[in-house]
DNA sequence: GTCTATAGCAAGATAGAC
DNA sequence: GTCTATCTTGCTATAGAC
């Protein structure tokens, strides 16, 4: 063969890195093989040496983006989950779909997808809450914050006017970022 | 010509009646013109006596679904907020996106979408604000209970199992449930 | 207004050359 | 492993008969 013995793997990372981006930018659905490979560099026969299919591609990338959706959201230990609130709902992650969070994304195109990749997300999904349930200290409020943070995401990228769309982030910003206080006097007390 | 005067308006009716449900539940991009107008017994061919392109037409499903949408969440002058909530974060509400709200639905497509369509949607989505802030007394609660709404549908359609989805919905309930209390006693002290 | 037929294009997937 | 070529299907949109 002409190619080195991690040729393969590295073609595959690379697809699957670009894939995730345009996926989350132009939709999973209604992009084309043969576009997929063209970001990188490869024509659309070769797609089927890595994937058996472009559902098993989907499959993949929810597994990706759904580790990198809970990193985001769960941050780090020592940073407080009110951070990694403000962080999510930034303006700038409102405006680029492509490096965000899945779930505003693509959140959709999963619910019509079948019961594998949704299984796939609701476990990814699960592990998040629990780890916000471990730091609020109440699993309602975590599973609330996080529909509120996926739900503002959306929100304002449906807007036209940027004005609007910094409104609904600032408003979700301070409306969790009070919650969060409250919940923390609350343990103090 | 052999078909009465009110039928081309029947027609659009139908159609447009039809295919927001059908947008809703599979999609609008992944949908095809000929599938829509089978489903009120046409050919695709005669979509085009109707509307001037399927972008048309997803312009006008919009303005038809979110007046719908704002009639759902803003309720009638005599119920709280509350009871709208309540059935917006209802299961079957989560179960039937064909009938429900369409920014869980559609909201990504939305975002992809040319500037008129998300003027259409802003234009509403502010109008609902508007009812909400009078309501709620306060601009940043009424935008973060609308985001969360939308949230708490689309991240409970993503999970594969119902005990999850009912989780999910049954919080964000709970939670806004006490959020709207709090606001209430604040109002009256 | 609706039909069939079709143009013109893009999709997912496969076959065989290199 | 990647290429080009191709099969089949689906799409948006148009043309012309009824």
């Amino acid at each position: 063969m002409r190619y080195s013995s991690t040729h393969k793997q590295e073609t595959r990372e690379k697809l699957l890195d670009s894939s995730r981006s345009i996926a989350k930018s132009g939709g999973f659905g209604s992009t084309g093989i043969d576009a997929l490979m063209a970001a990188i560099g490869l024509t659309g026969g070769a797609f089927y040496s890595h994937f058996g299919s472009k559902a098993e591609l989907f499959a993949e990338i929810l597994e990706l983006e759904l580790a990198n959706s809970s990193r985001m959201l769960a941050g780090t230990a020592d940073e407080g989950i009110d951070k990694c609130i403000r962080s999510y709902l930034s303006s700038w992650h409102a405006q680029h779909p492509e490096s965000g969070c899945v779930l505003p994304a693509l959140g959709a195109e999963i619910a019509r997808s079948n019961p594998e990749v949704r299984g796939i997300v609701e476990r990814s999904a699960k592990e998040l809450h629990s780890e916000w349930q471990k730091r609020l200290g109440n699993s309602e409020t975590a599973w609330a914050l996080l529909a509120q943070c996926v739900g503002a995401i959306l929100l304002s990228r449906v807007m036209e006017s940027e004005k609007t769309r910094q409104q609904v982030l600032a408003s979700s910003r301070h409306f969790l970022g009070e919650t969060i206080e409250q919940l923390e006097a609350l343990r103090k007390s």
